[in-house]
DNA sequence: GTCTATAGCCAGATAGAC
DNA sequence: GTCTATCTGGCTATAGAC
């Protein structure tokens, strides 16, 4: 029993290795432009071996989202602990977090079009399971916000939802840090701004 | 004389067909999963005669690049006719045209973080003109709008003319379409009021 | 310039020994 | 489960006849 556990210990430690790294090279290069081989290169182990733990290259992706998906209802659940805040101030306080991971280098980057992948996601049930969570989780506070009169009624939540997702793989973010300006708390703060208050002057 | 324009004019016309069926593909699959074999194909000649026209896949996206801005400059063109209107309606009607050209399945969709195709596009003369010219042009906008108070002076003009850009190939609008509820006309009203005003109430 | 046929390469996945 | 070595398929690009 005790030995079947340390395996099992070891298993998961080495299958947390593997995500690591590959969730660090799906936020540097891409689902597309990240081979199996580098991962493998990269954790120090053969290519074979990684296959004994995933199926395939999109299984490792799937693996990658639901670690994030997983840190970001952690993330949720700490915000939910403070009954004071507002239903808007904790969706700004997500999308925060979401531009903060996304510029340490830590968010999967992962083509919508790519079809192999997107069937293996749809069918990836605790990636799917987590993924529901999390909009349930935000779904919440986009409808308290919306009767509030926080957030703007008119929009259907779905809308909100969706928005809140593509800022957390905004471009723009990555486009303003190339330009060395500015420092990475001005360029959150901006991209808050335009994505809760619009461009228009206040 | 009469027999070389003539065949330069054949030649024009072929290398439109190409671009036209590159433009579509690439806002179909993307970069990554359109293969030249499938743009031969589409145009009805051999792989082989496409590389007599173009010297590389990363040609061929440039060329479907320079023609969707040059696209959008006709377009900007146009309005600069209407001395009447507003520099943010024309930043508006800016916006509107690209999402409409994305709903119709001809925005061409490229990965950011494909380095081939990025050196590709830098060294890429009639590309890098086009590119400048537009956003020349929208900066116009950007800072007479911002000088009169339309859109807020806080932000960077760069930071606004970068969120223009990726408003045309934002993921938002797929997904809304995907959901099957909306018009497209409904979405982009939509998804320029969450550009322009933001997500909170008016 | 167009074609058929193929070279050359690379990446995902696997066989089989240990 | 780990390794080395290999298979397999698909893709970009080109050779060479016409």
């Amino acid at each position: 029993m005790a030995r079947l556990a340390l395996k099992e210990k070891i298993r998961r430690v080495r299958e947390d290795a593997i995500v690591s790294s590959v969730n660090r090279l799906l936020a540097e290069k891409g689902f597309d432009a990240m081979t199996v081989d580098e991962v493998a290169a990269d954790v120090g182990i053969a290519k074979a071996s990684l296959y004994k733990h995933f199926d395939s290259k999109e299984q490792l992706a799937a693996a990658a989202m639901v670690r994030v998906l997983e840190h970001a209802l952690e993330f949720i659940a700490e915000l939910e602990r403070d009954a004071q805040a507002s239903p808007l101030a904790q969706l700004r306080a997500v999308a925060r977090w979401t531009m903060q991971v996304q510029l340490a280098g830590e968010m999967p980057s992962l083509p919508a079009q790519n079809s192999a992948l997107r069937s293996a996601l749809v069918a990836h049930q605790v990636y799917l399971g987590r993924l529901v969570e999390v909009s349930d989780k935000l779904g919440l506070w986009i409808s308290a916000a919306q009767r509030d009169g926080q957030l703007n009624p008119a929009l259907p939540p779905e809308l909100v939802l969706y928005t809140l997702f593509a800022r957390a793989c905004d471009p723009v973010l990555a486009l303003l840090r190339a330009g060395g300006q500015y420092g990475d708390e001005q360029i959150i703060e901006w991209l808050l701004a335009t994505c809760f208050d619009g461009l228009v002057a206040p």
